[in-house]
RNA sequence: CGGGGCAUAGCGCAGUCCGGUUAGCGCACUUGGUUUGGGACCAAGGGGUCGUAGGUUCGAAUCCUACUGCCCCGACCA
């Protein structure tokens, strides 16, 4: 069980980073800011990686790929979205090293190799694909373009944490260009709903849908809708974002179509996309003070067996049985047949990596013709006859995935505070955190100010936001629905 | 870029204030044995330019100077 928030939160840090070191996740690398992400980290990527293109495929998209290096010119086209990425750019501006005369053995870079043009590794692509739209498109019936991209980006962040925020990320991000702002709109709504899916139904992870003020929305957007997850210690973590970009890059980069009557237009955009932070919101999510706790449609790694006390022939045969009728149900299964740890020693590793299932079994177990199951979630153990334990285990999955998504929707739902002043508004957020639904009215100015005296930023306007009129939380002044304020990360 | 801290075996640390045999502990590793239903035990063993460079001294992990790297706290942020 997740502790309270408040005796969690003064080491929450140090415990989030004792989870991704111990359950073998990744590693902070020689290179500033940025991370290896492990194999068995790697391989929740590769599940959330597999199921989002399903999703995306089945929406009607294509994946390709676009370079890493962004030519400077380019990248400033679409002024706002350049200045909103100019801070933390990575740039290019040298092609070549050489020996450095003064000291043997060392190189330098060589000053007669400097570009004439710097380069940006992107921190996004939209500079580099409407570039290259502009070549794509001529007529409305070259539209829609639906494109994902699974890539590599680079912001350079001052500080960063693991999964969170470092320095290079994997991603995807979606780029799509449509004849029509309802169209463009629709497909922005779409992917929104996708990622919310997502969040909900794999990674067991509520989320709040709503859009972003003009304050937190993307660079070079019009409109920035966002899934808000909540975590233990009661900060709120942006896990997914789509954009509606109006015709600001085809503006920018000059890319019109011809329409059935002939006239020309501007494209409308969208993009959208999430990282590999969703890792990070899945570990803040779940896991307790023994490690990891995977959602089991995420999971590398379903049912781990165990024999017990060390594999013997007798054993490991009947947890091939088990493993060959639970493969049969699509069920994967990995059988433990180390000698050289004890049974308790490989108890505390799985707990610690998060497989959400354990089955334990020994001589004794095998002579009355059953196994110990124990389940991640709630630590329960139990025993169970080998007759039917396909169906048993099965069921147990879709239970684990159930309770661990109830779970998280009780914290967070316990952890929505309605609030009606601003000195509650202070005290809730120090000192029971989480979201707050409170008024606002409607300006950045107040937005600010509620930003510098509190840290707490506005996490969205909820898609769901009932129509109800009040004063806001800071100025007095009148609004017309609340907003959910939290600190983030 | 501001403020603070750290640097000793693969990892985590003690020793530094107050200089003095062969630099130590836990985990990990190697070998052998006994064990084995919740992180086994015993024994033997391997592994160190004490971050780098210079200085003081009969003698430096320890004192002094400079440099380098890393971590934490701020500003920035998926």
């Amino acid at each position: 069980m997740a502790k309270e928030i408040t005796s969690r939160s003064e080491n929450y840090s140090q415990w989030y980073n004792d989870i991704v070191k111990k359950a073998g996740l990744a590693e902070n690398s020689a290179v500033r800011g940025c991370m290896i992400i492990k194999p068995y980290g790697y391989a929740i990527w590769e599940k959330m990686r597999d199921q989002l293109d399903k999703m995306f495929k089945e929406t009607g998209h294509v994946n390709a790929y676009f370079p890493l290096f962004v030519p400077k010119s380019l990248f400033e086209a679409e002024e706002k979205n350049a200045e909103g990425f100019a801070k933390e750019c990575a740039v290019v501006t040298h092609y070549r090293l050489k020996n450095d005369p003064e000291n043997k053995g060392k190189l330098i870079v060589d000053p007669e190799a400097k570009l004439e043009e710097e380069l940006v590794v992107r921190p996004t692509s939209e500079a580099i694909i409407w570039h290259t739209y502009k070549d794509w498109i001529q007529s409305y019936r070259d539209l829609p373009i639906l494109i994902n991209q699974w890539a590599n980006v680079v912001r350079w962040e001052m500080r960063t944490r693991p999964f969170i925020r470092t320095a290079e990320f994997l991603w995807q991000e979606g780029h799509t260009a449509h004849a029509s702002r309802e169209e463009a709109l629709a497909e922005a709504t779409k992917m929104h709903s996708v990622y919310a899916e997502f969040a909900e139904e794999f990674i067991a992870m509520p989320v709040i849908k709503g859009r972003k003020t003009e304050n937190e929305r993307f660079a070079g957007a019009d409109d920035t809708f966002t899934i808000e997850a909540l975590m233990q210690d009661g900060k709120a973590l942006q896990a997914g974002t789509s954009h509606f970009l109006g015709q600001n890059f085809a503006k920018a980069f000059d890319v019109k179509f011809s329409n059935q009557a002939n006239q020309s237009e501007y494209v409308w955009a969208t993009s959208w996309g999430v990282t590999t932070r969703l890792i990070g919101g899945l570990i803040m999510t779940h896991s307790d003070d023994d490690g990891l706790v995977l959602p089991p449609k995420l999971a590398p790694v379903q049912v781990v067996i165990v024999p017990i006390p060390k594999p013997e022939p007798e054993l490991i045969e009947k947890a091939n049985s088990i493993a060959y009728a639970l493969k049969a149900k699509g069920i994967s299964v990995q059988i433990d047949n180390d000698e050289s740890k004890r049974p308790g020693f490989k108890f505390a590793e799985y707990e610690m990596k998060g497989y959400p299932v354990r089955i334990g079994i020994g001589m004794r177990d095998l002579q009355n013709n059953q196994v110990e199951v124990a389940r991640r979630d709630t630590k329960e153990k139990y025993s169970i006859s080998l007759d039917g334990i396909d169906q048993h285990i099965e069921s147990l999955l879709e239970d684990i995935q159930k309770t661990l998504f109830e779970r998280a929707k009780k914290f967070r739902n316990d952890h929505i505070t309605e609030v009606n002043d601003f000195e509650e508004f202070k005290n809730v957020l120090e000192n029971k955190g989480g979201f707050i639904s409170c008024h606002w009215d409607g300006t950045s100015e107040t937005e600010e100010l509620i930003k510098q005296e509190t840290k707490a930023t506005i996490r969205c306007i909820p898609l769901d936001q009932k129509q109800e009129s009040g004063k806001c939380v800071y100025t007095g002044k009148p609004s017309m629905g609340r907003v959910i304020f939290a600190k983030a990360y």
